[in-house]
DNA sequence: ACCGGTCACGTGACCGGTCACGGAGAGTGT
DNA sequence: ACACTCTCCGTGACCGGTCACGTGACCGGT
């Protein structure tokens, strides 16, 4: 039992006919007798015979993997995502290595090297800059998610949220609002979501404030506590993504805000349990699923050898009981 | 461009040494000279090589990937399960392959056979009876999750909600309710939840009804319609999982009835975002990131050749808002 | 009895790498 | 100048399959 892999040898001479014969009984070939068919499927399964994925794979090329690297699968959003990418993958006879980075530099990059020798293309949201990616994937197909710059050389699916946050800022606006603060993440860099907040309060002759706060509930938590306590008249938020915007309202309330009343908060991404928290969560939303359907669509193209390409999707505003 | 593969020999060639060489340049092998192996690093770059992982996992046989199947990757519950899974593996250095069969019995078994010869293992949470299982997967190890009956020659992960929905049910009942419902999953058998429920129903003298439902909150909203207008005088709630529980309590308040004053529920499975709606879901937990990693687990035993165990893992209630 | 045509099966090459050898050339000691 | 090591590199086999051929048995037709 603790024996080598069976292999299709073994089983021919199991069966008394050459190796030849199993792979064509293996593969429905029509050359070959029914009785011997029959002799060789029956040996092989009495050996409990499984060829080799990797010496058919190596012969007949055919079989594509992608791999899908998202920082954290418990964000629904790339739940949502991974989701939608899963299915359109599906549909091409694809597999879908997923690999959670936890939103770990570090990782990410020892993920982008291992997995750079398991897959045919990568789609991933990623931090690390273009060209330290290149070095690590060792040049196979790559398409980004939700970045604004790719680099020439990667596929890209740019989320597009100017005109929904710009549309944001004017409902609060509109509604009378001025102090109007943003959660944004905590990378170094200011994302592109904060830079369209500032921007649009700047277009109604206003200026907020920008805080960093963690990619979960709890970051958001934090993170509006913290702008409350230094901006108590705080009246309108708007976050990097709705997780925290759960966390900012939850904690909110818990302060003492009535939201929207008091404080109104919108977020970003448009992930379902957003409608179903208490109030339903405004939000910029993003369609996930054609999200995922392109960033397939793209490594198809990329995969057939075409030039890369950026794709934009566009972000819309979706009011609900926050805002 | 459109050209062939670029194997290791087109580097030899191109480098002007033998392909022997070749490999030992990629591999950090000892006995090369450093400048041969630079010359071989810049023509591997310049050709864009890409050593083919079949033809190297084909001669050192160690990259192993188990396929996880689940047929709702939206549902937080697989989703939690997922990335406890995905952790548990990377800590192994193994590779997972997410497949998502969409709940449907026949997108099972084409999975599975696809799968089957793709991965090393399965984890999933397979709908199947055993026997079609392991002719679908030919032979390869398979950890069942959450199953009642997994069959002698297979791994499984037992979901024991026995005490919890004990637990649930006299809770209810102490709170002096007597008219107590469940929304079951919609599969032809009844769970082994709902024969829980019944059981601890009869131990306290009483009698329920058991409605099956679409494992989605709309799943939810409509079962839980359907049993209000049938027991309008419905004062309890157990469901087959918490994303049925959220959608009931929503279209109950809808409906006009107070949760929990009116109509307790009590979900199944402790997913996150159940502290997050309104109010806080109260729930049998069930500890997803050890399910996720016991699976890895056994999927390491099986595939280190022992037989096949079953664990099992234990709901705990867990009382917040809605009981 | 001879011949061409199927049918069933075996032989050899190949997919793209890795590994165990063996051998050439340079460097040492005497 | 000799044998002897050591370093570096090439040759051949192999991993476990598939595919393009080649070959022998068997068939009916003349």
């Amino acid at each position: 039992m603790a024996g080598k892999r069976v292999t299709i040898r073994d089983v021919a001479i199991s069966a008394g006919v050459s190796y030849q014969t199993v792979s064509r009984a293996l593969n429905d070939k029509p050359e070959i007798d029914a009785t011997t068919k029959e002799r060789v499927l029956d040996a092989a399964r009495e050996l409990g015979f499984r060829p080799s994925r990797f010496a058919r794979a190596l012969v007949r090329q055919d079989t594509t993997s992608v791999g899908l690297v998202i920082p954290d699968l418990l964000n629904p959003f790339f739940t949502e995502v991974a989701s939608a990418a899963l299915e359109a993958a599906r549909k091409r006879g694809w597999h879908v290595v997923v690999y959670d980075t936890a939103g770990d530099g570090e990782q990410e990059l020892g993920t982008l090297e291992v997995i750079g020798s398991q897959v045919d293309a990568i789609v991933g949201y990623l931090n690390a800059p273009a060209d330290v990616v290149a070095r690590y994937t060792g040049g196979i197909p790559v398409v980004y998610i939700g970045r604004e710059s790719a680099g020439a050389s990667f596929g890209s699916i740019r989320v597009d949220g100017e005109a929904g946050i710009h549309a944001a800022v004017a409902h609060l606006v509109a509604g009378g609002r001025c102090r109007i603060g943003m959660l944004d993440h905590e990378h170094a860099a200011p994302s592109a979501r904060s830079r369209w907040y500032l921007d649009a309060l700047r277009s109604h002759g206003l200026s907020g404030w920008v805080l960093g706060a963690g990619q979960s509930v709890e970051g958001g938590e934090i993170g509006v506590a913290a702008l409350l306590d230094a901006h108590p008249d705080l009246d309108g938020l708007l976050t990097y993504n709705d997780v925290i915007a759960i966390g900012a309202v939850r904690r909110a309330r818990m302060l003492g805000r009535r939201v929207p009343q008091d404080c109104a908060v919108i977020g970003f991404d448009g992930v379902q349990i957003g409608s179903l928290v208490e109030p339903p969560l405004s939000t910029v939303r993003i369609d996930t699923r054609q999200l995922g359907a392109l960033a397939v669509e793209q490594v198809a193209t990329l995969l057939a050898g075409a030039t890369p390409e950026v794709t934009t999707i566009t972000g819309t505003l979706v009011l609900r009981g926050t805002a």
